[in-house]
DNA sequence: GGCAAAATGAAAACGGTTGTCAAAATCGAC
DNA sequence: GTCGATTTTGACAACCGTTTTCATTTTGCC
């Protein structure tokens, strides 16, 4: 179908952190493919539609993507410097979640939940500076 | 100090949901008060940086404000269609995020942890409807 | 009062994102 | 293959919340 979009997506799976749409565009561009920054919002915007990937927002309001391996509702471990993302299951916060909601009369309950931190690499660079 | 400051405080602390800038600029002005929206931006940013009120981000992108009651750290319950919040606390979630974060040999973890749903009285009038 | 420092706000700039619309690619008959 | 209809594309403009700018006003202090 379209192989702009596909071309999107195989960015993301090749990267294991969080990308903004720009940093995608700028990588193909530099990759030597002819797409427009439009078409590369559009492709994003239709694969999270889609729940091909996960999308989150930065502190300073970027939407960021990421092609996830798991299918199952997961959550994140980013880290702050490098970006680089480790898929995490956290069944306790699931049932937390829909307790905290249910025992105010909340009803259709969601999360959102991400945690930050400075990964080992990062933490070692850093130290070592 | 400044009275602008206190006036936009006061705006946050008389409502129980999280408001926007432009929000609290609006009601301030339809309140017959003197300031402009780059001051209601300011007092905001300064609130927020001295934690005397806590910032989050809409889906669209808005930061929005509330001063919250509980001085320690805590989550929220946010109505999806009246905006109404109730302050929640979550041990479990800080261990477990602590937990997450060591097992991948993440340091100086932090976490974003909010929970939305529909508020038992937006439920009834949704039903009711 | 007089004066320096801080606060204010109107307007312009900013930056990520979305809308517009005409051109290009794709599809579906014949 | 041709030709018209449909979809996709992308340069550019518009959008919108937020930040910056900078001249003016207010505040704090002597
Ligand atoms: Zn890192
Ligand atoms: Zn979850
Ligand atoms: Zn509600
Ligand atoms: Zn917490």
């Amino acid at each position: 179908m379209s192989s702009r979009r596909d071309a999107v997506h195989d960015i993301l799976r090749s990267s294991a952190s969080f990308r903004s749409a720009q940093d995608v565009y700028a990588q193909l561009r530099s990759d030597g493919a002819k797409i427009g920054l439009t078409t590369v919002y559009r492709a994003l915007q239709a694969l999270a539609d889609g729940g091909m990937v996960d999308v989150l927002r930065t502190d300073d309001g970027e939407s960021v993507y990421r092609a996830c391996t798991t299918d199952s509702h997961h959550h994140h471990l980013v880290c702050r410097q490098c970006g680089s993302t480790v898929e995490v299951a956290g069944p306790d916060v699931e049932r937390w979640a829909e307790a905290v909601g249910a025992e105010h009369g909340f009803t259709e309950v969601t999360h959102t939940v991400e945690v930050f931190g400075t990964c080992a690499e990062c933490s070692v660079s850093r130290t070592s500076r």
